[in-house]
RNA sequence: GGUCCGGUAGCUCAGUUGGAUAGAGCAGCAGCCUUCUAAGCUGCGGGUCAUAGGUUCGAAUCCUAUCCGGAUCACCA
């Protein structure tokens, strides 16, 4: 809860307490930001108090005024519309927060505590046989603005990525590049090793596909046709060879993942993605099976005549689920009961978070189910952040057909975007060659993350390659502008911060609703935190400048002749383009101080 | 078919534990640069909050049903 609704609130209850002996919850008052429309900071709605105190709402309204201006001296003055109570705090009450605000160098943020168990956050998991694209933008920006949004409400984050780096889609790849590759590599071909190894995933569905149809054509059936399929078989083979370590495939293998690896860290670098820690699948796609012999021992498991080990869930509205093949070896299911408590082992962590797009929601469902069957007590530790699809205008991305947005190519049109709009402004003139790229570079990954990050995680969003993303109106370089504009009167003051102070002035009306925003960030960010939402951020960064744009157009600040005002108004706009600054910060957006 | 998620302006999205006349941006139209950066600001038009019931002082928000869209229910990961 903000302050001034901190304070309205307990005045509120002492009062309905010392009036009426009615002991009533602070968390049971309703406050809200006033409306626009009306005067006043905060709003009291009265209606459930109207009916506690046997009163009509305008009368309990009345009253509740009366007694907070009669006990609080910050505040100056209420009305009453219909049933809600609008209450305005001094001018005095606002300078001495945005002066309490302005000396906390971490404002909004919480400290971490040292001895507290850290949170782990699981986000990107690639696959190993083709580049990122637009949903692993999504994925890899929410769980990296997490890792920072949750740091910034004093946890202790280890941000882990687990690489999936073995099986059958892997080795379609390495195949394809072995029958016609014809030693194609990322020097011979000039390609990024993430893009020419995805060339060779691409390359043996065709080949598959063909097969498949000259296969049906001979009156078989698609099962039939799946089951003769030479290529397929190939596949199958050296995935065999895999596991029983054959040299020549590992020698591959090794090859052509170190080829996506050097091409994973440019998309990574360039995006800003960074890891604590990171997993191959290969070496944890074994674990997992001791979890499995312990279910069977406590009887919460069965054996199918098979050999095959699975877990009823019907009892819980799912179904039957396999845990074990009739051969004995693992699935993903199987896998990431292992690395969960590999994990844990690990870390003891108090929270484990997996960045997993909501498709998955089934699979960590039945996760944490069995966990917490087996009786692991770190179970509920584990919570699916599950976000939305990022669609397309024709529908799902689908990398074999082709309907990718590529995430290399995505940047880079956009950073070609971002160039040429900052020449047509002429923005650029006075900057050397590299200050222009780095400003190029800032403003259009800010358009891209801030896109990606306003929108409430959980819901699906959607992408038009057709129409170039917004740099103008609700976009992240509208709130790089503001910052850069701030940033330009601070120069231009040729003052120090530290040699001026707040002085009490009367307040206009943008100025209240500025320092009412600020210091409303605090509780923004800790809404964030426990919400897992950056959207939230963002749209409060949004607002912020929005406000302080309406501001700056219809006040001056260097100009201003009053030198109270000039202060207070300096210290003002810096707090703003500090509050800028960290929020941005949480969304991994970077703030250029001219453009 | 079962389960889960979603449906708010032409388009993309906000809308806090149920609260006042449902908000932004884009697109469209009309204005504002001799004055701290016009990537900005101001104004106009644009809505049966999918539909129908219910709960109550009060519903976009909660409940029920229906319609539409998506995901998922593999000895794939």
């Amino acid at each position: 809860m903000n302050h001034h609704a901190s304070v309205v609130a307990s005045a509120t209850v002492s009062y309905v307490q010392e009036k009426y002996q009615l002991s009533i919850d602070t968390e049971t008052l309703i406050l809200q930001p006033t409306r626009k429309d009306f005067e006043g900071d905060i709003t009291l709605v009265v209606f459930p108090l109207a009916k506690i105190l046997k009163k009509s709402p305008t009368e309990a309204a009345n009253e509740i005024g009366e007694a907070l201006i009669d006990k609080i001296s910050e505040i100056n003055r209420f009305n009453v519309v219909q049933g809600f109570l609008n209450i305005s705090m001094s001018d005095s009450y606002w300078i001495d927060q945005l002066k309490y605000i302005s000396q906390d160098d971490f404002f909004g943020q919480t400290m971490p505590s040292d001895n507290e168990s850290p949170i782990l956050v699981e986000y990107s998991s690639p696959n190993t046989n083709k580049p990122l694209h637009l949903g692993h933008i999504r994925n890899n920006l929410l769980g990296n603005s997490i890792s920072r949004i949750l740091a910034a409400n004093g946890k202790r984050v280890v941000k882990v990525n687990l690489v999936n780096d073995r099986g059958v889609h892997i080795c379609k790849s390495m195949l394809a590049w072995q029958k016609w590759g014809e030693g194609e590599t990322p020097e011979s071909s000039k390609l990024k090793g993430d893009h020419l190894v995805g060339k060779y995933y691409v390359e043996f569905d065709k080949h598959y596909k063909e097969e498949i149809a000259q296969l049906k054509a001979t009156g078989i059936s698609d099962e039939e046709a799946e089951k003769q399929s030479v290529l397929m078989a190939e596949v199958r083979e050296m995935l065999k060879k895999w596991e029983d370590n054959d040299k020549k495939t590992r020698q591959l293998w090794h090859k052509m993942n170190n080829w996506v690896y050097d091409g994973f860290h440019d998309t990574y670098s360039r995006m800003g993605i960074t890891f604590d820690k990171i997993y191959y699948e290969s070496d944890t796609y074994l674990k997992g099976k001791d979890l499995v012999k312990l279910g069977l021992n406590q009887g919460i498991l069965f054996q199918k005549p098979d050999g095959s080990v699975w877990i009823d869930l019907t009892n819980e509205g799912l179904d039957e689920k396999l845990l074990l093949r009739s051969d004995g070896t693992s699935v993903y299911m199987t896998q990431d009961l292992g690395t969960a408590q590999l994990r844990y082992n690990e870390f003891h962590p108090q929270k484990m978070i997996y960045v997993v797009g909501n498709e998955q929601n089934y699979h960590f469902d039945v996760l944490k189910l069995i966990l917490s069957k087996i009786k692991m007590p770190w179970a509920e530790t584990i919570q699916h952040l599950s976000y939305g699809m990022v669609e397309l205008p024709a529908g799902k991305m689908k990398s074999r057909e082709g309907t990718v947005v590529d995430a290399d190519d995505l940047m880079e049109q956009m950073h070609q975007t971002a160039k040429q709009m900052t020449e047509e402004l002429g923005k650029t003139g006075d900057m050397t060659a590299g200050e222009a790229f780095e400003l190029h570079r800032k403003v259009s990954l800010a358009a891209l993350k801030y896109f990606i990050l306003k929108v409430d995680p959980k819901k699906n969003m959607l992408f038009n390659p057709a129409e170039s993303i917004d740099f103008n109106g609700n976009t992240g370089p509208f709130i790089q502008y503001t910052y850069a504009r701030i940033c330009s009167i601070m120069r231009k003051s040729g003052i120090q911060l530290a040699d001026i102070e707040i002085n009490t002035i009367q307040l206009t009306l943008k100025e209240r609703m500025i320092v009412r925003l600020l210091a409303q960030f605090a509780s923004t960010i800790q809404e964030a935190g426990q919400t897992f939402s950056p959207a939230i951020v963002a749209n409060y960064c949004y607002d912020l400048a929005k406000e302080f744009n309406q501001f700056y157009h219809d006040h001056s600040i260097l100009q201003e002749p009053d030198q109270s005002i000039r202060d207070f108004r300096i210290i003002l706009a810096n707090q703003v383009s500090k509050v800028l600054q960290t929020g941005m910060s949480l969304l991994g957006i970077e703030l250029p101080e001219k453009m």
